[in-house]
DNA sequence: TTGAAAGCGCTAACAT
DNA sequence: ATGTTAGCGCTTTCAA
């Protein structure tokens, strides 16, 4: 049986309620007892019950995030952001994943209406199933962060990228490299990620002299297997784009893959690029040149915000909305091809 | 204020023992009741307050994760496979990262001490801090399994690779390939899996005709400029390796860092190959040979021996010992480097 | 400066 | 089949 309180009580000859202000170190308490309760308590290795803390306050010292997936280049580093500032906090950091699926992130937010959790950071599913899950957490009181992905009929805090710009960029720097026939390739439709990056580029499409009717927008299956078909498909057509870009990162890496096997040369034939957070990036023959998004800064701001909700009840997260910029890493994957 | 049995009681004009005996489908309940609870919770979106049940049954429902990071591909996967029986049991997942350092790993396991989690999975730390705080977990009663990288010196469960096969079978494929002075990179001197590995490593060596003083370990430092400094003052001493085992994926990686920079060409200068789970393996240009760990399997399983723990209090774990195999990718990377 | 006691929401032994 | 009650460990008001 772990050390209670109690125990301590009846060490010292002291009543629970000393102890427990002694602990938190209370003006009402004399500094000797504290001297005595405090070196008792150590020495007992004395470790308070979270929940009966928890049940009494009414508040966990522990948040959640949701995200799709762990395995993940940018969901792992946004980890990190979020865990760094939940650490400094003293925070409990509880993790859940959607793996993509609307229902389990309904199933996960459910837990959360009873006080497990003092506020969630979340990250939206691509099979998204409506809002009302959204919704009912906020009317429940319980903060909510939206990072990355991000819900914008919900009113609730939302920390991201400039997805828009970002596709905009992107699409201009295959411009410029000189291609005429650009291939996008996204994935959930519903995602304010995918289609803000589209945004972008039709953005850029449109204000050029290249007519839109050459680029495309190929939407790929979920299953890997498929969208290989799908791209290789695209790559044997008779209008074979010269330039694609992956709007998340496992697209990227399949399009290496479908031009390594079509023995198309990255960037004499095609050139490449993707939204991608991996290391691996630098080190792929041909480098990859990415739009890579500030992952750790994102966590860390959103769990920032969370935490000032926290702090202060005054505080609301339903106006906050910040943007942090993505920056264009230029690599051989869309250079010229000379060394 | 959310909802509690209270308020349901009040409703239905019952006692808060028949809600909370007809929640949990009770035999003592007659069907109709149980039926009007069900409906009036559903309705009134009951969720009961983890916190009340934990305290008074004494299990949280919770078990904790704790890694030295999260992004990394194995850890990311590892935690997949946990995820993925935790939650056909119904936990919940703390994760907790130590990012290498010792004193963290102590710290965060102190918290364990009074109930928050009724179970604990970990990897240790690269800076080990002793084992201390392992066993005092141990005999506060906390079931513990070490996966990956275990602690041989504490009773509790471990789930492992083979990493001393992997290191021989890494090193025998180098010598059947040709090489005649492998270089072996390694990190943490105390990880189990770096010694283990490279005792492989030793036993293939000591095996085969090729002379020992041929071959080196070199061990990296923790700051990855510097392990690259190590690096390519090894690739250009006057007995260059003409082959490299990466004992953790990041050296592996900096060794293709190295030899583009050096313009050593993979693999007919030197053949290159590494434990690596990530699927950018294939990717590389060449594609890298790799000893590849069952990182979701290895997850599972220790989750798995977690909860037989947890369900049959007389199952020990002390003397669960599993080792999952790994298994050789060959690649490019080790090839003749014809096509 | 210390202590007594109520109560957070839930469960389970023990009535009825 | 349903109700009463004690209590999990802690915090917090109020009293001494």
């Amino acid at each position: 049986m772990p050390v209670t309180i109690k125990d301590l009580a009846q060490e010292l000859r002291l009543s629970v309620a000393t102890i427990s202000k002694a602990l938190k170190d209370s003006y009402e308490i004399s500094a000797e007892t504290k001297q005595r309760v405090l070196e008792l308590a150590h020495r007992l290795h004395y470790v308070p019950n979270p929940y009966a803390s928890s049940l009494r306050k009414g508040s966990s010292k522990t948040i959640a995030v949701v995200v799709p997936e762990v395995a993940d280049s940018f969901f792992a580093l946004s980890i990190n952001g979020i865990e760094s500032v939940a650490r400094e906090k003293g925070y409990h950091v509880l993790i859940y994943q959607t793996h993509e699926q609307g229902e389990r992130e309904q199933a996960i937010l459910q837990a959360f209406h009873n006080g497990r959790v003092d506020g969630v950071l979340l990250s939206v599913s691509g099979d998204a199933a409506g809002t009302d899950h959204f919704e009912e957490l906020c009317a429940n009181d319980v903060p909510l962060v939206f990072f990355d992905r991000v819900c914008t009929t919900v009113a609730a805090a939302r920390v991201q990228t400039d997805d828009q710009v970002s596709g905009y960029m992107a699409t201009q720097h295959l411009l410029e490299a000189g291609c005429k026939r650009i291939a996008v390739l996204a994935a959930d439709k519903q995602l304010s990620i995918i289609s803000d990056r589209i945004a972008g580029f039709e953005a850029a499409i449109a204000e050029s002299a290249s007519p839109r009717g050459k680029h495309t927008v190929l939407y790929c299956d979920a299953a890997e297997e498929n969208a290989y078909g799908q791209l290789v498909t695209l790559l044997q057509g008779s209008d074979r784009p010269d330039g694609i870009i992956g709007l998340v990162e496992s697209l990227a890496l399949l399009a290496y893959k479908a031009c390594n096997a079509l023995q198309l040369s990255i960037p004499r034939d095609v050139k490449v690029m993707g939204f991608s957070n991996t290391k691996a990036a630098a080190l792929l023959q041909p480098s990859l040149t990415t739009i890579t998004q500030p992952a750790f800064d994102m966590g860390r701001q959103a769990a920032i915000l969370l935490f000032k909700a926290l702090q202060k009840s005054h505080f609301s997260l339903k106006e906050e909305w910040h943007v942090l910029p993505s920056v264009l890493e230029k690599r051989a994957s869309t250079g010229s091809g000379d060394a």
